[in-house]
DNA sequence: TATGAATGAGTCTTCATTCAT
DNA sequence: AATGAATGAAGACTCATTCAT
């Protein structure tokens, strides 16, 4: 009775569950949770509301889906760039290219952002979703400073530190630009903090 | 149409609206926002549920007026002690302290505090308010600063900056315990840091 | 968040209340429980559909409560005759009478009897209400038969097997007339079988 | 349009055919015809969903065409064993079998039972099947009395008496067991009023 | 002012049946 | 003959808001 849900097989079949997926997420992201339902998820995905049930529990496990599929690329795209290497004297350069890298993808899905983080406070699933993965970027920010030679001692509290000033600036740079802030000083003042952060392994 | 909301003059009115305002708002920090409805807050207040409407223009207002009244106690704490005083000297001590305090803040109303935090990330109005008072908290800590002999250039930066490493280190340390997080080692490193951010002041 | 179903404390309320009960046990006793939905049952109460689920829990509530409420009439009408004395020499027209009501009852709401007679053998609820009725009514007979100086021994027994007997004859007759049978006869043979289960009685 | 339901002439098409009635009996009887859907159906009977409708017109097809198929077994396998002899000195005895017979079949499919009865009193279709049937066995029953030599006269009426008593017993005993009830004693007035029904024979 | 009854549009979800392949 | 994907109408139920008293 329950347990319905279909893996579709056929070519088409999947297409259709990634093209649901895609337009759910989407507009979660876009308008909200609450204020998506499912008849404008079926309808932008050019699919009967019926199906939508075929491929999904509910509403929620097509944000979950989503969320799994996509969130990465707008939360953690590091995840997918684990072998950098770069000499310690280009750290600071290396800092600037996160942060600027980070605000570029901050800036390109900020709405989807903020629905996301609205959720993380809000949704255990989602939470759990996002906790998971921000220890995953934490362990493989941790490798990539091993890999170039840092010290191992409390390089977690280290570098979750580092993560929480980084997206801290983002947030503040993209979002609410407090008009009395120059973000240049910010930014300055954030790497030299990071620095300060790993300065027995820069001197 | 629009203005048939009244404001209430005579006390017993006034008290009315208020229990209204203190339901809606416990409600739906237990609960959130779209898991709470009128009725309940209605019944929670021991009042009608039509009277809420003479009070209120809609469910939303509820909230908003609950998050003026009582958001600063849970966000902002620190707005309500704008005299503090220190020796250069008990920086340290100062920062220990503030933290501390914000941290049980933080665990005394948890859960309010993420499903604002999750409006925050999804509702304008509520984005409004908490950056405004955020603001706000810049500059009272600014002006403890200033009092206290600390130099005004890039203040508001530092300041900003250090407001996110103590709320990172405590959203951290009270709701997702990383397992394998040293807390004490992490606070060191964040007074640390913030010491660092005002060493020009410091030494 | 669950138990909101209001008792209606206002006249207006309970009339209203009432009309639900009547429209949809009507209607479920016609139709069938799920050929008849809430919005029918709404509009031939002339009520909005929204109210419904402020006096029931849900549309098997209706049912229930209606059933509690007009059931008795249908199936057990002499649940309200308690008090019959007759003389022992008049058992034959006693019983003639009997079987005369219950068919007449029968009649009157065969389509109701039918309805309700199939969830008795699909749903446990209804279930439950009938046999409770039953075992009610065997009891009143048993007394009615009692203070008529019937003896007591096994009556439990020979009073069921009686009711099942008028309860088959009217069945019979009301509903299939089987074409080949003669249904004075049957009366008459129901009628002495009736007395040669209470014969140490009667004679 | 109508007509496009298929009578299978391959032997694995008539075996698919009789696998969909089997596990769409089964599931109906088991859970309701209203708690059964057709995707359980196709998926128990191990088919596709689109086969079904090739084979029937609608899901009450496939319930009607198992009720012909196995209903026989579940209400009236006496249709089966046409050629009783008996003396009737052993009248008693073969009564007594007829019950525990009438029993263990109820007791079997019980579910089942109470399912169709159900369907009986709400179905026109299937109160045809049945108040067809239930005549047929009156008939072969009256066939095995006449054989066995009692008189023709009223006979269809006393039979029909006759399968009541023994239905509301058995019922009685399988359900509900109202506590106060002692079969045993119950079995033997039925039997009693059955031999007073034929004492005209029996003498 | 206050009550709480009433509204009805809106939401998720199910399912018999049809269709493309 | 067969598959299983697709349809979309229909249904139970919720809830912010309004109305009669």
């Amino acid at each position: 009775m329950t347990e319905n849900i279909r893996e579709p097989k056929q070519q088409r079949a999947i297409e259709k569950k990634e093209k649901i997926i895609k337009a759910g997420f989407e507009l979660i992201c876009q308008n909200g949770y609450y204020n998506t339902n499912t008849a404008e998820i079926a309808k932008k995905a050019s699919v009967s509301t019926g199906i939508v049930y075929q491929y999904f529990k509910d509403k929620y496990a097509i944000f979950i889906e989503g969320l799994e599929k996509y969130g990465d690329n707008i939360f953690f795209p590091i995840l997918k760039n684990k072998n950098i290497t770069f000499n310690k004297n280009d750290f600071d350069k290396i800092l600037q290219q996160m942060i600027n890298y980070y605000m570029s993808n901050h800036k390109i899905s900020n709405i989807a952002h903020e629905e996301i983080m609205s959720m993380v406070h809000s949704d255990k699933g989602v939470a759990e979703y996002y906790y998971k993965r921000e220890l995953e970027m934490t362990n493989v920010l941790k490798n990539i400073l091993i890999n170039n030679h840092f010290k191992e001692e409390n390089l977690s509290e280290r570098v979750h530190i580092m993560i929480g000033l980084i997206d801290n600036l983002c947030h503040e740079v993209i979002y609410h630009k407090h008009s009395n802030m120059d973000y240049d000083i910010m930014t300055n003042l954030v790497i030299n903090n990071i620095k300060n952060l790993f300065k027995s392994d820069l001197t």
